[in-house]
DNA sequence: TCTTCAAATGAACAAATGCTCATATGTAAA
DNA sequence: TTTACATATGAGCATTTGTTCATTTGAAGA
């Protein structure tokens, strides 16, 4: 909380100048944050999974996961406001697919990082 | 909750079965979202993207993100659980730093996904 | 040994989260 | 227009989360 936390200001305080003035902007951070929230639900990241193999409508998602249309959909808001997914309607139905090749990338480079894990 | 969530299950059926085939483990998804949840806070991100630019010890952490000490060792406890970040003693201080490559990468992608939603 | 300082941890508590249930909205068929 | 169905949303509630404060652990110096 305070402005120093230890003593040896002379031996790390390069480094905390340097570090500081290269941090992002708060709102950039937040941003970051909220992305990675938005992935990090056990429900959002199985329905994030399941739409990079296919487009799906929000009642084949229900049924991909086995849960409740309602619980599938209070998920696709968030997954929405941080703009992981876009959707398209279809008469009745509305189709959700994954905004773009970021999110894509961030999915298997998440697997890559915990298929990584056995080894250590 | 229930199996099937709408009617027309003859037309996304093929859909929801290749899907469900594709889908990974229950495990594998729980360390998936772990990980991203780990990745999900703002005090998290920017501890991580500090030590993205140089190896920091707790204290020096504290300094950069003005917190205190206490709240960043909780946090770094977090970290170390999901293999984000790996220390080396030395005296007095723990010096914290990226766990690899992989969480760069993580950083990087998130950088490019929020710098990208300005053109939305 | 005693003291000091960096780091870790447990308890406590306010705030955020994810679900259920009930209901509203909107589209299409009867 | 009614009815039926897919989706969205609000309220409520149990659980999780992130911080503070107090304390403990552990290493280095007096």
């Amino acid at each position: 909380m305070t402005g120093q936390a230890c003593s040896n200001t002379d031996k790390h305080g390069e480094n905390v100048g340097q570090v500081r003035s290269t941090m992002l902007s708060e709102k950039d951070f937040l941003f970051l944050a909220e992305l990675f929230k938005a992935l990090g639900d056990y429900t959002r990241v199985r329905i994030l999974y399941a739409l990079s193999v296919s487009e799906l409508c929000v009642c084949a998602l229900a049924e991909v996961l086995d849960m409740s249309q309602s619980a599938i959909s209070h998920q696709l808001r968030l997954l929405r406001a941080a703009r992981l997914v876009r959707y398209r309607k279809e008469g009745k139905n509305v189709f959700y697919a994954l905004d773009d090749d970021h999110v894509d990338n961030l999915l298997k480079q998440g697997l890559d990082h915990i298929q990584e894990e056995g080894q250590v």
